[in-house]
This record gives structure tokens, C-alpha cells and sequence, in this order.
DNA sequence: GAACTTGCTGAATTG
DNA sequence: CAGCAAGTTC
């Protein structure tokens, strides 16, 4: 096939490698998806395998629609009887289940409902509730992460409560909350997003009919983003491939940023322990950025312990150095950004441009600044168009009409239009539904039959839902059977339930903006229409299953989003932001070596995003919820070659300095690997860090280079200085106090500076309580951010 | 029963 | 500074 001339040596082969085990080790921009879309064509066109018998697994639905569509245009002008089955790992989930979920034999039925985590949430909180646990003790957010990540553990709720240990009560009660919530969920026939995999990993394992089934279909296997896949995911594939070892798996461990999520790692260190024929396929080469950029990421990564050693080399040139900007806090970090990409649409007007940031509450500053300037942006991420509560509610409707048993979509639109249901009435229906432990919808429908414990007037609001949702059902039944449009039972849903002409009555532009966006949903559904024809369930399913990242647009000339969201992507102009100690790396991870390594990950991910500019850059202070903070440059700043990067701050900045003092980097490390604090408080006050601060992150540095000084330290090095010997700290005028709790009695307020018996140096950066039970959030550079007793730290002014 | 007010607590990353 | 829950008023 002449496209195979297009490719490398390596990529060669694992494109034309087809039969067996193969792992493809592929670094970041090495070609990765094209080797993927490669593989497939040429399995059909050379190979001559049956399109349908193909399965490529993503995990996200765009990831999916850009193979497809590679894939097609690869195939132009080839006739293929079938197409390959380019899917997400939830959709295929659900393909399976709604196929099969029978044979479980555990009351699902193929018509289940999918819960999204908003769903899952509002169960478990239903849960908490009727267990008569105080919602406060156990946050509901917090209970159904709990439960989620057991799930991704393979944990069932039986399993999960034989590891509660004695006297552990907050688990216990979990566990109970568990129980609870498996049960309800089986009642509702609903499936929440862990389940699809839960259950398909169930079926394929017990029912030997069901795995023959899609064994024999399935006889080649690609799997994109391996690093990432937890142990449902891995099973799944194991059972698909039970028969066959046509399994294609393409990742890179230094990408895995997902283990919070129950990604494991080992799936992909281990294939060749897992499939012993494996061959093994390195893609090293970048196409994708500078020699600068690469070295930069090249050498952050280099810190951690955890990864196979792998060198990605690049033939493009060197490029310009990376750019650095200390910004005085988020808003001029935005405004700065905005700027230079103003800056480079004068070299380029259609430069591609993509801002990456830790959280996404970051990126609201950076929305201001863009509209400020006129800049349009795409964002990808924070509220999707199907999580605005009057989507929510219509799809609910559509739930509901497609499964009445579904009781939070009941309850959430039961009231919604208003129409006289409140309190009282649904205690009521909650308290009988309890009573003779049925559905909502059931237990309504002997409400309105004997009226009994209810007011007339509710019970005659009562049967008006009633009627609403029964004609609802109604019309979705008939547009199944005459298989007519699903936009037809989607106006229906909006306007036969009062839904838009509540909208219509509040006059107000709010309710006007709602009613667009219930029109985007029709529009959606017409669309829908016009491609598939799988009816109601299947545009819900979509519904349900589209995520954050499908958002990105590629022709967007400027994206903001998450360094999450921007795995897979490449862009020329690159801004990576708020560099900063607690934000990134995250203050979360701070405690757990494996998780620092997984920001590091990120860091990683986030640089090899870039193609020729890279902007990195920190603010000094910013806010968090809502009170102002001090902060430092991150740690992975500190971990990039200097050299490599060009500073664009105005006035004195931590770089400058950094670079400035590098004569000083080896007295200082030793001095302060010896324990010889009292020389080190030179501090200019006006400069925003001082000698000590890059004193430590040198420290750091020379331990992890060096490798045989202990990494952490046990024993304090520094022995506390004399009390009298420093003087008070200059106060930095930026930052104030906190506005909640803290008094102004002791001496550590945010933005002072203290000194640690163990971490050295520190900022203040936050104070909460008072008394003897005073806590401070100190950020230590090189240790990175810690909570400390103020009475038992053993803190000195700085 | 619904609309409005206060007061409190809590955000990392996502299919 | 949010968003949400409980409390208050009409």
C-alpha cells in the first residue's frame, strides 16, 4: 500500500505486524494515532479482514470520531461492506449490556437508565438520607467518590464491607450507604457510569454464551491510551481477547495521568507478562516539538523514580528558548497571556494557540481577558451543554418516559415546572414508596387511586404529573414503533409538560437563555436524526456518555482547558499556567510520593503539548476561596534547565534570581546540607523570593541528583536556629489577611515568612482557628505546601 | 407551597 | 467567591 511509504521504520512495522500481541510504546508525538488509523486500514485494504471484525477501544468519543474519520479517509475509494467498530470503552459497555444485561439475571433489564455522576450523587445522598446519617458527617460528593473508586478496584459492596475494620465507623456507615445504594439502583434499573463497566466485565466473565459471542466477532483488537486503563478495563480486553491475542495496545507510562481514577499503570509495564508473545514496538521519534521543548520535558521527567527509561530525540530544529513570565497575580497573568497571543497572530494570524491550567476555576480569569481583548476562545470542560439543569430536565422527562421506575428522574422533575408538589407531598410519596417498597411511579399511582394522607388539592396535582408523564410514555412508545423522528418526542418532552411555557412566563433574559439552549437540545435530536436511527435510548445513552473533552473544537484558534483535556493534543503556541507550589503541583498530592510523580506526569504531558512556543508562568499571589494567597513557583519550574529559558518579566523576578545565584547553588547546597542555617537569612525583601527560598529548592535538587543523599529526611538537618538571631520579616504588602477566623495575635501571619526545624524557609499562606489549635498552611520550597500545628510545629519568624 | 434571605462550608484532575 | 441548605416571609 503506498501510504506505508509515509511512515518510519518503526512505524512500519507496527502498522504491518498484524497477527499477536503487540505493545507500541509510543512516546508523546511520535504518531501515534496515525499509526492506530494505519493499522486499521491496513488490516481491511491488505490484510482483507472484515471490517466489523475490527475493534478499536478510546476513551474518549472524540478521540473515537477523529480515528473514524482517518480511518474513512484512508479508505476513500475503497468499497468496504462493513465498518470497524471505533469506540470508547463506556459506549462499548453499553452496546454490550443492552445487548445482553438479561442473562446477568439480576433484575436489569435491557431498557436500563444510565446514571451520571449528578445521578449518582443525588442517590447516594437519598441513601444517606434513609439510613438517618447526618449529611454533614459524610459528604455526599465525597461518599460517592468512595464508592466509585471501590467499584474501580473491583470491589462489589459486600467486599468493600468485609474490609471495614472494627470500630471504623465512618467506613461502616459507608459500607451501609453501599449496600443501600446497589439495592436502589437495581430497583430504578439504572446503571451508574462504573457499573457499564462493572456489569460488562460480569457478563463477559460468567456467561461463557456472551463471551463466545463477541470473541468470535472481535478477532483484532486496538486499545489507545493503555497507560491509562484501570482493572475493569483490563479485564474487559482479557476476556475479548481470550480466544485471539490480536490485541493492539499503543500508551506511554510517562502519560499516565489517570491513577486517581483507578488507572494502573502496571497494565501497561506488565503486557509482556500478560500476553508472553508480545512483541514489542518503540515509536522515540517526536515529530511533534523543539529539541528546547524536548529537552525541557525530558528533564522534569527525568525525576521520577517510577518509569522505564526512554529517550525521546526529535529531528526538528532546536527552536526559540521557552518563555518564562512571573506574573503579580492571576489577573495580570491573564491579561500577559492574551497579549502575546496577540502578539503572535501578527507573525501569524491563525496560529493555534492553547492555554493549560491545573483546575479548572482557573479558567474564568482567562475568559474575562480574552473577551477583554476580543479574542474569541473555545473552552473545553467546566459546565457541558448537557449538564445545564434545563437539559438535565428534559432528558429527564425522557427518562422517565422511558423508564418510569427511574426515581431520580422522578423527583427531579416532579416539581419542575412548579406545579403545587412540594414538601409534604413528596415526604409522602418517599414515606410509602418506603412503606410498601415500590417505585415512586407506582406508589403515585396508589395515591392518586385511594387519596388517602393527601390533601385534595395535592392529590389532584398528583394526577396532573400523572397524566403529564403517561402521555409522555405514550408518545415515545408510538414514535418507537413508527420510527419516527426522536426530535419529535424531544419537542414533546419540552412543551407537553409545561416546560416552556413556565420558561415563557418568568419573562426574564435568564429563562429566555434556557430556552435556547432547549432548542440547541432539539437541534441536537434533529441532527441525531439525521445520522443514526437508533431511536430514544440510544440519543439518551449519547447524552449520558458525551464528557468534557468532546468539547474541544480542532479549528478553535485559541483553547482553554485543563492539562487533563489536553492529552492527545498538540498545539504551536503553548501557555502553561500558574506554575505554582500547591496549585501544581497540586496541594493533594503533596503528601503521597506516587501522586507528586503523577503531577509530574501532568508537568510532562503539559510541555509535550507544545510545538515551537512555550510560555511558562506563575502569578504571585492569587485567590482561593476568595480570600487572597501568597504562593510560590512550583517545583517542576525548578526541575526545567534554566538555561533553556528566556525570562519576559519586568523587574526582579524568582528566574532572574535564580539564574543569578547559580554560582551560589553549590555553597548553599552544601551549606544547608550541613545544617548551617544561621548564614542564611540575606533576604532583600524586595525581590519575590529570597536566597533561602532558591537556597532549598537547590537542596532539593542536589539530593535528587546526587541519588545517595536520603530523599527525605528523617533526621532535621537544620537544627532550629537561635530565636534572637533573625530579623522579623518584612511583610509582603500584597497579601492580606485572612478575612476568616485568623487574629492578628501571633506572629505567623499569611505572607510572613517562618522558618521549619526540618523544611527550612517557608511562606505562610494561610491561618485557620485560634488558640492552642491555630493551623498554618505553610508552603516550603522543594517540600512543597504543608498544614502545621502552630503550637507543636516549632516555628520561628524567618 | 413558593419565593426570598441568610449563613455556611468547600473545589483536582473525568467517562 | 461560589453553590446549597435551612430558615423566613408572603
Amino acid at each position: 500500500m503506498d501510504f506505508l511509504s509515509s511512515l518510519n521504520k518503526e512505524q512500519r512495522e507496527a502498522v504491518t505486524e498484524t497477527d499477536g500481541p503487540i505493545l507500541i510504546l509510543a512516546g508523546a508525538g511520535s504518531g501515534k494515532t496515525r499509526v492506530i488509523t494505519y493499522r486499521i486500514a491496513y488490516l481491511i485494504a491488505e490484510k482483507g479482514v472484515a471490517p466489523h471484525s475490527i475493534l478499536a477501544v478510546t476513551f474518549t468519543n472524540k478521540a473515537a470520531e477523529e480515528m473514524r474519520e482517518r480511518v474513512t479517509r484512508l479508505l476513500s475509494g475503497q468499497r468496504i461492506p462493513s465498518a470497524p467498530l471505533i469506540s470508547t470503552f463506556h459506549s462499548l459497555c453499553v452496546r454490550i449490556l443492552r445487548q445482553h444485561i438479561e442473562a446477568l439475571k439480576e433484575g436489569y433489564t435491557r431498557s436500563f437508565t444510565i446514571y451520571d455522576q449528578d445521578d449518582s450523587v443525588r442517590l447516594v445522598k437519598a441513601c444517606i438520607k434513609d439510613l438517618g446519617y447526618d449529611d454533614k458527617q459524610l459528604g455526599q460528593r465525597a461518599v460517592q467518590a468512595t464508592i466509585s473508586s471501590a467499584k474501580n478496584r473491583g470491589e462489589d459492596a459486600e467486599t468493600y464491607a468485609a474490609r471495614v475494620e472494627y470500630g471504623d465507623e465512618k467506613r461502616a456507615a459507608i459500607a451501609r450507604i453501599f449496600r443501600l445504594y446497589e439495592e436502589r439502583l437495581v430497583n430504578n434499573n439504572a446503571l451508574d457510569f462504573d457499573d457499564l463497566l462493572v456489569k460488562a466485565v460480569q457478563l463477559l466473565r460468567r456467561v461463557a454464551e456472551v463471551r463466545d459471542v463477541y470473541n468470535n466477532r472481535f478477532r483484532y483488537i486496538l486499545v489507545d491510551e493503555y497507560q491509562d486503563t484501570n482493572a475493569l478495563q483490563f479485564a474487559l480486553i482479557r476476556f475479548l481477547t481470550e480466544k485471539q491475542q490480536n490485541v493492539c495496545v499503543v500508551g506511554d507510562e510517562n502519560q499516565s495521568i489517570y491513577r486517581w481514577r483507578g488507572a494502573d499503570i502496571s497494565n501497561i509495564l506488565n503486557f509482556e507478562q500478560h500476553y508472553p508473545n508480545a512483541r514489542v514496538i518503540r515509536l522515540e521519534q517526536n515529530y511533534r516539538s523543539t529539541q528546547n521543548i524536548l529537552d525541557t520535558a525530558d528533564a522534569v521527567i527525568k525525576f521520577n523514580t517510577e518509569r522505564k527509561d526512554k529517550r525521546l530525540w526529535t529531528a526538528n530544529p532546536a527552536g526559540e528558548r521557552l518563555r518564562y513570565y512571573q506574573a503579580f497575580d492571576a489577573e495580570s497573568e491573564a491579561r500577559f497571556v492574551a497579549a502575546k497571543i496577540e502578539e503572535h497572530r501578527r507573525e501569524d494570524p491563525k496560529i493555534k494557540a492553547a492555554v493549560l491550567y491545573r483546575t479548572n476555576a482557573q479558567s474564568r480569569v482567562f475568559e474575562e481577558a480574552m473577551r477583554r481583548a476580543g479574542i474569541p476562545y473555545n473552552i473545553v470542560g467546566g459546565f457541558s451543554f448537557y449538564e445545564r439543569a434545563e437539559v438535565r430536565d428534559i432528558i429527564s422527562y425522557l427518562k422517565l418516559a422511558l423508564n418510569a421506575h427511574d426515581s431520580i428522574a422522578l423527583m427531579r422533575v416532579i416539581n419542575t415546572p412548579p406545579r403545587g408538589l412540594g414538601k409534604q407531598t413528596l415526604d409522602e410519596i418517599e414515606r410509602r414508596a418506603k412503606d410498601y417498597g415500590v417505585s415512586y411511579w407506582e406508589t403515585i399511582a396508589i395515591l392518586t387511586d385511594d387519596g388517602k394522607g393527601l390533601n385534595p388539592r395535592a392529590t389532584s396535582a398528583l394526577k396532573n404529573f400523572q397524566k403529564i408523564i403517561t402521555d409522555l410514555v405514550k408518545v415515545t412508545t408510538e414514535s418507537a414503533s413508527s420510527d419516527s423522528p426522536v426530535s419529535d418526542v424531544v419537542k414533546a418532552a419540552i412543551l407537553d409538560t409545561g416546560y416552556s411555557t413556565a420558561l415563557k412566563n418568568e419573562n426574564s433574559e435568564e429563562a429566555e437563555a434556557r430556552l435556547e439552549n432547549l432548542q440547541e437540545l432539539v437541534n441536537a435530536a434533529v441532527d441525531y436524526d439525521k445520522q443514526e436511527q437508533d431511536g430514544l435510548r440510544d440519543f439518551i445513552d449519547h447524552a449520558a456518555l458525551v464528557s468534557d473533552q468532546d468539547q474541544y473544537k480542532r479549528d478553535a484558534l485559541v483553547t482553554l482547558m485543563t492539562m487533563h483535556a489536553a492529552k492527545g493534543l498538540e498545539f504551536p503556541l503553548v501557555f502553561i499556567v500558574g506554575l505554582e507550589d500547591g496549585l501544581f503541583p497540586h496541594s493533594r498530592s503533596a503528601t503521597d510520593p506516587a501522586e507528586l510523580e503523577e503531577e509530574r506526569r501532568l508537568c510532562y504531558v503539559a510541555i509535550t503539548r507544545a510545538e515551537r512556543f512555550l510560555y511558562l508562568m506563575h502569578a504571585m499571589k492569587r485567590r482561593v476561596y476568595g480570600e487572597e494567597m501568597a504562593s510560590e513557583p512550583s517545583q517542576f519550574l525548578n526541575e526545567m534547565p534554566l538555561d533553556l529559558i528566556e525570562d519576559l518579566t519586568r523587574g526582579p523576578s524568582w528566574l532572574s534570581f535564580a539564574r543569578s545565584s547559580s554560582t551560589l547553588e553549590n555553597k548553599d547546597a552544601v551549606r544547608a546540607l550541613r545544617g548551617d542555617a544561621r548564614e542564611r537569612t540575606k533576604y532583600s525583601g524586595k525581590t519575590y523570593d529570597s536566597a533561602d527560598s532558591i537556597a532549598e529548592f537547590f537542596r532539593k535538587r542536589s539530593q535528587q541528583l546526587g541519588g545517595s543523599a536520603p530523599k527525605t529526611q528523617n533526621e532535621p538537618t537544620i537544627r532550629r536556629a537561635e530565636q534572637s538571631s533573625t530579623a522579623s520579616s518584612p511583610t509582603r504588602s500584597s497579601s492580606s489577611t485572612s478575612s476568616r477566623g485568623a487574629q492578628p495575635s501571633g506572629d505567623f501571619l499569611p505572607g510572613s515568612h517562618v522558618r521549619h526545624p526540618k523544611y527550612g524557609r517557608g511562606l505562610v499562606l494561610r491561618r485557620e482557628g485560634t488558640g492552642d489549635s491555630v493551623k498554618l498552611t505553610v508552603s516550603f520550597p522543594g517540600f512543597g505546601q504543608k498544614k502545621l500545628i502552630e503550637k507543636y510545629a516549632g516555628l520561628e519568624k524567618a
